[in-house]
RNA sequence: CGGGGCAUAGCGCAGUUUGGUAGCGCGCACGGUUUGGGUCCGUGAGGUCUGCGGUUCAAAUCCGCAUGCCCCGACCA
């Protein structure tokens, strides 16, 4: 491609609504462009980019033996009703009546189509296994999107399902995907971990998430460098210092004028905080066995948080939010001084560390008192008991016990274990040899595909601009001329960009009458893995410069080795990129 | 949804406090110059100052309402 005729444009100054460096750089190097809040187009640069990582993703799912096909993105309303989500999600989910008055959704993801195709196709275990997956623009209305392609509302994605008679059939589905992710990101030139992960909205027993490590991230991540233990901050456990042994004492109040949160308490007492009782008090949405607000009181050691997607999974609530102060008042609780003892119309949900701590101070559900020796079981009867405490940097791993260490990263894949949840609620059925029906086992498997590529771009920069991975760059190669039209150099530039396109080297040909200065500018934020200079200093000695982004080095190049010489480049780029695409085995 | 910020040429910004004919840099067009790190000189085009309403002889500027975008939080496969 001649930069003459590329519809794009450079520029020196990035917009001023980007804030992180992808975002910033895909945008002045002619990547990309925002249309309104999370929504963007992919200029032609951007588009082979993202053209590039899409066909890895097409090559390592069909190597674990994915057919690619395509589901609509305007789905009816009635899957979505089979299956509930229609009920369970927000406006997160565009809906819309077509011409007819009848309800539409935007698709967010295709459990309910792939379910929908797999029990008018599959009827025999003998059609099992099956691995389907596509590349689909989905639409999720986000509430808050930003930082440039991380956080959108319109995106591509590469979403898979399969379709097993068994568990054990999943549990090789899963695994396979588990390597696969990791080949596809490595081949992409992104580090990633993957970490357990909450299930969220999409049900299921066993989920992952593919975490590139970045400070922009947004999810936190609590990582084990004993062990290897990994986890979301949601789902991480830890393990808890355990409370002395002591026998249980008989309750007595205590006057605590104004002292309402824990660090008062433990200051005005002088106790540590792991003698305290916490209350945190929230409504949850629960639609188990019919949809109604529940009052929660939930109960952590004061030394400890409450982890809001643990809170919510003790609980199997839609949603959560904290409580108002009249709201605590009506449970008969006082904020501040809130007590399990003697509240009524709340559920009462305990940590585990508080069910095994003796004697702790908890609020008297008075303004200004508290009770000392607080007995979990004896003083009063929780509900639940859980582990619905957070875990954060330097609590003690849950395998091993080694300080946990905490990282910031950004999701680009996830995998989970759905199991028969949507199957059964849609009636997906296979015949077994007995010929007796069965719920198809299934799984869902995503990456986010404008996410990946801002996430390699987050990763692969320097001053000067975008330094990409040879695998995921829109050309190879980037050839200057720094002659005028109509010089030697030109000329000689452009039979040389008439035979690298010929040989089939993707190049990029910077033709345009521009000083030097402009164009190596150009091609260092443009982030091309090599590059190419014609000009008189090298033309002197019959030779052309050869210059790789990620190197300062330079090399003069005879003119009849050029081609052969780019090919083994690109040859060393890639193989340099295959040594890091490593088995990275799935423990448990 | 709560809190904060911003909106003037393609991009970055000044002008708003104190109302008086809309500016600068980059980019763009044309002419010349230059060709190994954003050359230099000249000429020029480009604006419903986010929108609507109000105050005023007069509004980018003051007032009100709306919209959009960004950030923090809530939220989120």
């Amino acid at each position: 491609m001649r930069m003459t005729q590329l519809f794009s444009r450079t520029q020196r100054d990035a917009p001023a609504d980007a804030q992180v460096v992808s975002h910033q750089l895909l945008v002045r190097a002619g990547y990309i462009r925002q249309l309104a809040a999370g929504i963007f187009s992919a200029l032609p640069l951007g588009f082979r980019a993202l053209a590039k990582i899409e066909q890895i993703v097409r090559e390592e799912m069909d190597a674990i033996g994915g057919q690619e096909l395509k589901m609509p993105v305007v789905n009816p309303a009635e899957v979505w009703q089979e299956t509930g989500r229609w009920y369970q999600i927000g406006a997160e989910m565009a809906r819309f009546k077509d011409r007819k008055d009848s309800e539409m959704v935007l698709a967010m993801t295709h459990e309910e189509v792939v379910t929908d195709l797999a029990r008018q196709i599959v009827e025999s275990y003998r059609q099992l296994p099956l691995l389907i997956y596509h590349l689909q623009t989905k639409w999720r209305d986000d509430p808050r999107p930003r930082a440039g392609l991380i956080r959108v509302r319109e995106f591509t994605m590469k979403d898979s399902y399969s379709l097993d008679a068994d568990e054990a059939g999943l549990d090789a589905q899963y695994r396979a995907h588990y390597q696969a992710y990791f080949n596809i990101f490595h081949r992409c030139g992104l580090d990633v971990i993957a970490v357990g992960s909450d299930t969220g909205m999409m049900g299921g027993s066993l989920a992952h998430e593919f975490m590139a490590l970045t400070p922009i991230g947004e999810d936190t991540l609590l990582l084990c460098d004993g062990c290897g233990y990994a986890a979301n901050r949601q789902i991480a456990r830890f393990q808890k210092p355990a409370a002395p042994a002591e026998a249980p004492l008989p309750t007595e109040r205590v006057a605590t004028p104004g002292v309402t949160t824990i660090e008062d308490l433990t200051a005005f007492l002088d106790i540590p905080a792991a003698k305290t009782a916490k209350a945190v008090f929230v409504i949850a949405e629960i639609s188990d066995p019919t949809p109604h607000a529940q009052f929660v009181f939930a109960v952590v050691r004061g030394d400890m948080d409450v982890n809001e997607t643990k809170l919510a999974n003790a609980l199997h609530a839609t949603e959560l939010r904290p409580a108002t102060e009249a709201e605590i008042r009506a449970i008969g609780a006082e904020p501040g001084y809130g007590s399990p003892i003697g509240v009524r119309d709340a559920l009462i949900v305990v940590d585990d560390a508080v069910a095994a701590s003796p004697n702790l101070v908890a609020g008297a559900n008075a303004p200004d008192a508290h009770l000392r020796n607080v007995n979990c079981g004896r003083d009063y009867q929780p509900d639940i008991v859980a582990d619905i405490a957070a875990a954060g940097e330097g609590d003690a791993c849950p395998q091993c016990g080694h300080p946990l260490r905490a990282e910031r990263g950004v999701e680009v894949g996830n995998i989970f274990k759905l199991g028969t949840r949507y199957t059964e609620a849609m009636g997906a059925t296979y015949l077994d040899h007995e010929g007796k029906p069965h719920p198809i086992v299934m799984g869902s498997y995503g990456i986010g595909i404008g996410r990946a590529l801002a996430c390699v771009a987050e990763a692969h920069n320097d001053e000067y601009g975008l330094v990409w991975p040879i695998t995921v760059a829109p050309y190879q190669i980037h050839l200057l001329t720094l002659g005028p039209p109509g010089s030697d150099a030109t000329a000689i530039a452009d039979r040389l960009y008439a035979e690298m396109t010929a040989a089939g080297v993707e190049v990029l040909y910077d033709d345009r009458n521009q000083s030097p200065g402009v164009k190596f500018n150009d091609a260092d934020l443009i982030g091309l893995p090599l590059r190419v200079t014609v000009a008189k200093r090298g033309l002197k000695q019959g030779a052309v410069e050869l210059k790789r982004r990620d190197s300062a080095e330079r090399e003069f190049v005879p003119l009849d080795d050029i081609l052969p010489t780019l090919r083994a480049r690109i040859a060393e780029m890639e193989a340099e990129i295959a040594a890091t695409v490593v088995e990275i085995p799935l423990e448990a």
